[in-house]
DNA sequence: CTGCCGGAGTCAATCGTTTGACTTCGTGCT
DNA sequence: AGCACGAAGTCAAACGATTGACTCCGGCAG
């Protein structure tokens, strides 16, 4: 077992060349000249040696890490887990390492104290709401820095989905199936995708001609979906359908609906955001709008790649969201 | 905006002293003599220049990067998600960084690459099967690691929790209900939890003096769990309740006894291993065995921490198991 | 024979911190 | 007066890789 770790000096002596040489040859330093047998010596001894750079050295010399954080709240939720997929595949194909790590370590302040200087090339943060603190203290760093799927204010970074066209589509949906009395299980207001997504609502309800059902707000989990669905159907007229701002809370809507004794689809057609294997297990299986998550995380890295310190980025990802046609909605019957 | 980055050096500059004296003072090192209107000049010119120690350079020096890493196979996977959330914390307390990786990246021996030497300061798989290749090249890496909740042909360095009493937990509590025709919807064979729970139900089984029903393996995803469980029912005589292995091929199996037109709870109780908040918003909801997974998690990091190169681990961590009674186990009625 | 050029490397400063060894100074003791 | 001692810092050599500038050499044109 290796005692002491293989340096660029182990290498440059074992290969009789001069470290500068090794260092060009692993780094693919176009601007060498070398004679192929040295370059196999050298590659050779690396091989023997098993040589890692080291990436402390590295990085302090060259002063990038490559690698890239992203934060997100929390790791159960499973609309961060397509984010990261995305975010992962695209820093790898760039030669970065992805690191995702969470609010349950300590806050993202926190987080940013450890990381400290250097350890990080670029940070996404997804999902992290509104904290002016906190973007002077990442600007402070001077690490591109970029907010994924939603926004906050004054900040003019960031990447986000069209969820005002992802609402228009399950309201379309439910429209179409003859629906008239639409009611809207929207998100936290401080969440700016809760808000895209209530305006969307807003602006196909008038589209189609239709008065706005009550809204009313509730958290992403299922507890708030449940406890947001039992005061809408206590209304003394419910609604026929319901469109809910996130897949969580609907999975508690549902519930909401056995509670109150009815029967989903039958007499309550639920439509939610954000298409999740989960979705087609449940019982009855859950009609959603597929939104590119794993994309947006992709799209992320990719401008994290190319950013300045001082760009501002505001874009709305292009593409594809389809509703995704299950069982928990159906026509009408009142 | 800061231009060009803060160092040592700016911040002795600053308070008059020399760059060593700001080092210790950052380090809190007992051995520095110092006047307290000295520290204060220091701790002054560090706030501000707003100083952040470049990471790079101090692991450069240290060889410590104060990061460790969790490997895991799927982000989507909310029984890591649990994993993570306790390495986080531990990893947190100890003033160290976790960063979590998955395979959607790249495979694992791509991201040993990447995280290359001085990177991270020990490892942590997950459900990361067999592979003697892998483990050699991570002992040639010379940083300590740890297999989390699986163990692997000639490996000896693991922590896992116990499944096989989680089993038999279970499958007591099918036997206290009054069923006595008991099948077991396993995971795939290659799984060691899978392996380890298989045998806490033989053993279960045996003691509560019951012939092994059925065992059918299946992937730990909905799609497996519902197509074993479509196997499972269409026997002659269906057993009255099911030790599923894993939460995720429960939510299947659960749409496979709705396929076969029967009623869960009523004509087939299930259970599974892994409690999620999800499992309480199923319909029914799942009767479940809690495992301490975030004490895994934290288990796992406390041992990196504490680990030598070469030492071994085999632990069953010993943590709080509980059934978590819901709706979808009854007494049998046949 | 001199000058020049390109090929094949070599030299050494640098990145920012850490840390064991050393200095300087004032005080108290003998 | 001489010395020891503790307090309060200072000094400078690492850590390992990168990279612009430089050297050395053989061949060839003039």
């Amino acid at each position: 077992m290796k005692r002491t770790r293989v340096t660029l000096a182990d290498v440059a002596a074992m290969a009789r060349v001069d470290r500068a040489v090794v260092s060009r040859v692993v780094n693919k330093d176009p601007t060498l000249n070398i004679r192929q047998e040295t370059r196999e010596r050298v590659l050779a001894a690396i091989d023997e040696l098993g040589y890692r750079p080291n990436v402390a050295a590295r990085s302090l010399r060259t002063s990038r890490a490559h690698m890239f954080g992203l934060f997100i709240p929390d790791f159960a939720n499973p609309v961060y887990a397509e984010i990261i997929k995305g975010a992962e595949a695209e820093a790898a194909a760039q030669g970065y390492v992805l690191v995702t790590g969470s609010a349950s370590g300590a806050g993202l302040s926190e987080y940013m104290d450890r990381i400290g200087q250097g350890r990080i090339d670029g940070l996404l943060l997804a999902g992290t709401g509104d904290d002016s603190a906190l973007t002077r203290q990442l600007d402070q760093a001077a690490i591109p820095w970029l907010m994924l799927n939603n926004r906050s204010r004054g900040v003019n970074r960031y990447v986000i989905l069209d969820d005002q066209r992802a609402a228009a589509l399950a309201v379309e949906h439910l429209v179409r199936l003859g629906h008239r009395h639409i009611a809207h299980l929207a998100g936290p207001s401080r969440a700016d995708t809760a808000a895209r997504r209530s305006a969307g609502y807003s602006a196909a309800m008038r589209e189609a001609g239709l008065p706005e059902g009550p809204i009313v707000a509730a958290d992403y989990t299922p507890a708030g979906g449940a406890a947001a669905m039992t005061r809408l159907l206590a209304a003394p007229e419910p609604p026929t359908a319901v469109f809910v701002s996130n897949v969580a809370s609907a999975i508690g809507a549902m519930e909401g609906v056995r509670a109150a004794g009815m029967e989903i689809a039958r007499e309550v057609s639920i439509v939610a955001v954000h298409d999740l294997d989960l979705a087609s297990y449940l019982h009855p299986a859950l009609t959603t709008v597929r939104m590119p998550l794993a994309e947006l995380g992709r799209r992320g890295v990719t401008l994290l790649g190319s950013l300045k310190p001082d760009d501002t980025v505001a874009e709305v990802l292009a593409g594809p969201i389809e509703l995704i046609q299950r069982r928990s909605t159906a026509p009408p019957v009142r």
